[in-house]
RNA sequence: GGGGUGUUAGCUCAGCUGGUUAGAGCGCCGGCCUGUCACGUCGGAGGUCGAGGGUUCAAGUCCCUUACAUCCCGCCA
């Protein structure tokens, strides 16, 4: 292998014109087959499995001898000769498996307990016992599999970047609060009683602050941490490969961004046409019910609101004639054919998207209409929405009659829940910007408006007068990068007028006294002439979860955590003691 | 903060309308076995049924509380 290690061949490299050499190989049992006479040992490492042959007639007692007493796990180090394996025994499953080790001489280099769980994939073995002991489970070949693909994206998307002339430059993980994004997790300042730092929720200040020390193009695989609930795809620290460029279009950044994850996507394999398509963020709500659109099957949501104006069924009449109001369906075609007791249990899923009910109609395979509310249609009603919605026996339209953003949001969910329920194909990867997003939203309880990217995004020039009087109407230059209905990554250009950058911080409530307060170091970099500037950020993990097709991003990490935040195998988090507390002026009610 | 699902042997699970000593497969331990590769074969050990409380003559099973895991909603500038 290299002169850095004990063994001179891993486990998976032998082959038949290996034959006769003498080898070292330094591994794990896998497993053991004794057969009295003759003991079968399958040695794994990091790179494959090969088998070893104790044979007592061939091997020496002494070997043979230590074969009968090592068990599974144990890492031992052989010497021995490659042989084929005699006729009709070669194993066609295993790479190696034309060739077996004699084992002439055997070092037990460590033993170990029986593990708490096989060590080998397809196991479905639950995931608080694998991080438990996230040690052995990193052992198994997927687990090996997935941090390998996590290296080479990574290392190309790195060296991608190098060639740019992109800087990796680390920025502080002790940084300062701002608590008007996600919680941050805060860490007491010893050495100033009562003063916290926070770690960061993404270097985005910093690396603005890079553009304007001059960097120009600057990168990093960076450690982000958000004290927020967990999901399968949401971990409290994460990784984004960040970057920001200065004196540069939406465009140029865009472009570099395809060209940096082209060489990366193909680093694993995996085609990445560009340029990528572009679809604005109105379009994607519209259309797909979500700002992150899985493109790759159709189930679009339909307007069905002129049909229904003068309708008999007041809840649509009423939405399709309301400022603000739609009435919108998706047609799940196969679920018409579903028992009335799997439609019915679609409305508590309808409800957690925010639906007060979901009106639906079953075309059933013979012709006839299952419904709760045709009832109240019109003949030409049903015939134009048979028509707009593509109707066919065995299709299933669900409704939603409400305010727009409402209707997509439900629609929306209501799509992925049914491609998952139907088991739609979902062929390959799906790459996609959705571009344009509003500068704004506005909280429909508070009134309050908030980024809807961040804070710092530049807003559409021809707009800014509209932030003071229209601002939902605001543009802004922003991108997200869109996976396989995922936010795998997102950016934009950034404000590099302080000016600017002051009025959109009021626009979000800060006073000006406020705003310098949290972001003073901010306002005063940028009027010392800082360029025009954009950047992204890739969510590394999520990525990386998809191209392993993994449904959590615990699995591309090495030590992740619970969905409570703990890490199983240290304990974390735990308690300190009171003489740790102290010295930070901290008390634990 | 809210909702769903789950917790029985080391692992994965079964255990019905409450009723003897709680089962299976794998793993583990021991015997036999010179061509297996999910080796085979014979035998064996292994359980406070997540925890606490309640109903009952009787609780793994019913009720309440709680912990943990997991998925989703809220949340995630």
């Amino acid at each position: 292998m290299s002169e850095f290690c004990m063994a001179t061949h891993n486990a998976g490299e032998l082959r038949s014109s290996d034959i006769g050499q003498d080898v070292v190989l330094c591994g794990w049992v896998w497993r053991r087959r004794d057969h009295g006479g003759l003991i079968f040992v399958d040695l794994r490492d990091h790179e494959g499995v090969t088998q070893l042959t104790f044979d007592p007639d061939n091997s020496g007692g002494e070997a043979f001898h230590t074969a009968e007493a090592i068990r599974p796990e144990w890492p031992i180090m052989v010497s021995g000769t490659v042989r084929a394996r005699p006729e009709d025994t070669a194993n066609p499953n295993l790479p190696t498996g034309e060739v077996e080790v004699l084992v002439h001489e055997v070092v037990v280099l460590n033993t170990s307990k029986t593990p708490p769980f096989q060590i080998e994939d397809g196991i479905d073995t639950a995931e608080d016992t694998r991080l438990r002991y996230r040690y052995l489970d990193l052992r198994r070949p997927e687990m090996q599999h997935n941090l390998k693909l996590r290296n080479d994206f990574t290392f190309a998307l790195r060296s991608a970047l190098h060639n740019q002339d992109f800087l990796e430059v680390e920025t502080p993980s002790l940084a300062k609060s701002t608590p008007e994004g996600a919680r941050d997790f805060i860490v007491p300042s010893r050495i100033q009683p009562g003063n916290f730092y926070a770690l960061p929720q993404s270097p985005q200040l910093l690396k603005q602050l890079l553009m304007v020390g001059g960097i120009e193009r600057y990168y990093q695989v960076a450690k982000c941490f958000r004290d927020e609930d967990l999901r399968a795809d949401r971990q409290p620290e994460f990784t984004q490969v960040d970057l920001e460029m200065s004196f540069v279009t939406q465009d140029q950044v865009m472009g570099m961004v395809e060209h940096v994850l082209k060489e990366a996507f193909s680093a694993v394999g995996v085609n990445f046409e560009t340029p990528l398509r572009r679809i604005g963020y109105w379009e994607a709500m519209d259309t797909y019910g979500s700002d992150k659109p899985d493109t790759r099957y159709g189930m679009h949501l339909v307007d069905v609101s002129d049909i229904f104006k003068a309708s008999r069924f007041k809840v649509f009449a009423s939405a399709a004639n309301t400022e603000g109001e739609r009435v919108k369906c998706i047609n799940a075609k196969g679920a018409g054919a579903w028992p009335r007791a799997q439609i019915d249990k679609l409305e508590k899923v309808a409800k957690t998207f925010g639906a007060k009910g979901l009106a639906w109609i079953a075309f059933r395979e013979d012709g006839s209409v299952n419904s709760p509310i045709v009832k109240f249609f019109s003949d030409e009603e049903m015939a134009a929405l048979k028509e707009r919605a593509d109707v066919e026996p065995g299709d299933l339209v669900m409704f939603a009659a409400c305010g727009r953003k409402q209707a997509d949001e439900i629609l929306g969910g209501m799509r992925c829940h049914m491609a998952d329920a139907l088991g739609i194909e979902r062929e390959g990867h799906d790459f996609l910007w959705v571009v344009d997003f509003p500068m704004f939203e506005q909280d429909s309880a508070t009134g309050r408006y908030s980024a809807e990217h961040h804070p710092f995004t530049l807003p559409v020039e021809q707009d800014v007068q509209l932030i003071d009087t229209d601002p939902l109407a605001v543009g802004s230059y922003t991108y997200d990068f869109v996976m396989d209905g995922f936010e795998a990554g997102g950016g934009g250009l950034r404000i590099h007028n302080a000016d600017l950058q002051l009025k959109v911080l009021e626009r979000l409530g800060f006073t000006e006294e406020k705003a310098k307060e949290q972001f003073g170091f901010l306002l005063e970099a940028l009027s010392f002439g800082a360029p025009p500037m954009g950047g992204f950020a890739l969510g590394l993990d999520r990525v990386c979860m998809l191209l392993v097709g993994a449904d959590s991003i615990r699995d591309v990490m090495a030590f992740p955590k619970t969905s409570s935040g703990s890490d199983l195998m240290q304990g974390a988090p735990s308690q300190v003691s009171s003489a740790q507390l102290k010295d930070v002026s901290l008390r634990v009610d």
